[in-house]
DNA sequence: CTGAAAGCGCTTACAG
DNA sequence: CTGAAAGCGCTTACAG
């Protein structure tokens, strides 16, 4: 005996007053057909919006469906497409902001397309990653998979989703991959941002503390600050860049190196806004004023950087923006998307009350 | 001409190398039947553990449904069972933090138990939200749902799943159902450990700070407040009692109003972690020092709490267990966990550095 | 432009 | 304890 269908005969019988099963029972593809005198394959036409099918008969079509609130049952539609309408949202970064917000904006993108989101985080260091991430797509059959930092950078599970044929879109913040399975955050031109900020105050002796190494992120926000401090005349003096790990401690700790240094540094540009914390908290120990005697910028625009004291001048990352346009980037690759061509995402600064004029020498 | 399947026939034509359909294809119900030498019905019995198998005979297609690493397709047990293996998180919680760690618990619940999870914001506020939660649920033919506060006190949506036939837990302040349907958080026993923490270290003159009155949990944290207040011989002054919104600037204004008061309270405690650093900002522009003039206590211990400066005392609410607990009752409801008895989750409080000694008369 | 047949990979009655 | 038949709600060839 199958409890799970004693569990739903008790929740049944416990419901004397509900409804017949008859007039329950949602409209299926047959129903359909009977009442606009047509074959099912017909109204299957429809659903899949064939060409293959003279006006008047869709309109009728249409318009019984619409009168029945008809929606075809995905997983039918799955079982014979051999593909179900599941888009898997794999992430491991670690800031839960950065991942609602990505998730909320992949939503966003796939509302009213009848793509359900399913999420799975992961570990890029457990030994059974590609096993488990292979289980995942192929029991699932899923539609497509969309990838943020830093998994997005894996190329094992890229070549994965490529051999089980499995559509992806990457979020990176370089061109890893085709252009049409891509979405670029341009962070050198935040890095930039950031720069030309610092610079245009008076900023001379400027520190900054990067991602871990491993990110591809690091790199372009570190050479997108480094060459336009360059356009500015100023050199990004290697002692005075610290690899942190994106977290509050390690930019903080990042910090401490760089006060300790003679002179030391009246700016620094954090990473990301984690890091930036940790450089107000470094900054108080060493008993230093923000942005009196350090200005500060952090890097994502987290909800935390207009909640600290002084609130965190910093680059707004737009991640919710992100997953939408990565959402519709996947449904286009399929065709089920016939909207306006790509859409860019690009970082802005917002000015904040971390950061100010040099201190004069 | 379906177009998604052109983007597919793209994708096959330009992987030349790849394996042959055959060899890539995987094992069916009917591979193992015929590989047993026993009928696909049988299978099925053994995939369903069904008591009615001979052991040799389970044993037999176990060890080939092993070999040929077989997993049933969820999508054609769904079509048959009439429902899927998709467990929807619905949640409306405006906090990121809460909402990931929440996940992941119902995912921490979930792992191996071939159910995925499929998210799905919503707003109580807008005129289809019943609507859109009755198409999601009977479109998806759902295994069941998870419902986190607020709108798991939503009564409405409740009815709606049960008339549904849809299994759901609700995790809430207060018994709002059935026990087996319910995961209670006990948010009295929070409100009563800060009581006692500010008691013990002298407060008399103690604010409180709430959530908004729609919800429940803001009346259970006010309450085991008050009463374990009134157990140390302390009255909570109704005019020290400020509804606040769970926001930080809701936070800001409500403090702002309970020191204006003379004599003004030397403690405060938030009904959130976010309102709690509004009362920061508050006594800062109020020339107050935290802890020395007034201590502040929190609620939920957000990873804010450990980063902001003083560190905020607060309340830990064990989101991410809750998670798992609350999909084992949904599983075990179903029949699909044999597990343990049903757990209970219990917040604590964190001592850090916003709270201290009364300041002296 | 339309349809009858067979099939996707499972399970539910119904027999034995 | 086991199985042959029919069905879940759709789609893919194949005809016409």
């Amino acid at each position: 005996v199958n409890e799970r269908n004693q569990a739903r005969a008790r929740r049944d019988s416990s419901r004397a007053g509900a409804q017949s099963d008859q007039s329950r029972r949602r409209p299926t593809i047959n129903d359909i057909a009977r009442l606009a005198e047509v074959s099912k394959k017909t109204v299957s036409r429809v659903i899949n919006e064939s060409p293959f099918v003279k006006e008047d008969t869709r309109q009728k079509v249409s318009a019984i469906m619409r009168e029945l609130a008809y929606e075809p049952d995905p997983q039918a539609r799955g079982l014979a497409f051999r593909r179900s309408f599941l888009v898997g949202f794999i992430y491991d970064n670690p800031n839960p902001q950065y991942v609602v917000n990505a998730q909320q904006g992949i939503l966003d993108g796939l509302k009213e397309s009848g793509l359900e989101l399913a999420v799975r985080p992961c570990d890029r260091a457990s030994d059974t990653f590609i096993e488990e991430m292979r289980g995942f797509v192929q029991r699932q059959k899923l539609f497509g998979v969309v990838l943020f930092p830093s998994v997005s950078e894996d190329e094992q599970l890229a070549e994965l989703l490529q051999s089980l044929d499995c559509p992806y879109v990457r979020v990176a913040s370089v061109e890893l991959d085709e252009p049409e399975s891509m979405l670029v955050t341009n962070d050198a031109v935040g890095g930039a941002q950031a720069a030309h900020h610092l610079a245009d105050h008076g900023h001379r002796r400027i520190g900054h503390i990067t991602g871990p190494l491993t990110f591809r992120s690091t790199h372009e926000r570190r050479r997108g600050f480094a060459d336009a401090l360059a356009d500015r005349g100023i050199a990004l003096d290697p002692a005075w860049v610290k690899e942190g790990g994106y977290t509050f401690e390690s930019g903080m700790a990042c910090t401490h190196e760089l006060l300790a240094q003679s002179p030391r540094p009246t700016a620094i540009f954090a990473g990301n806004d984690e890091m930036a914390l940790g450089a107000y908290q470094a900054a108080r120990d060493a008993g230093l004023k923000v942005p009196d005697d350090l200005s500060i910028v952090g890097y994502d625009d987290a909800p935390i950087a207009a909640r600290v004291w002084p609130s965190l001048t910093t680059v707004r990352l737009p991640i919710r923006d992100m997953g939408r346009v990565a959402a519709r980037k996947l449904m286009r690759q399929e065709g089920v998307e016939h909207g306006e061509a790509d859409e860019q995402v690009t970082p802005t600064l917002v000015v904040r009350a971390s950061s100010g004029p040099a201190p004069a020498e």
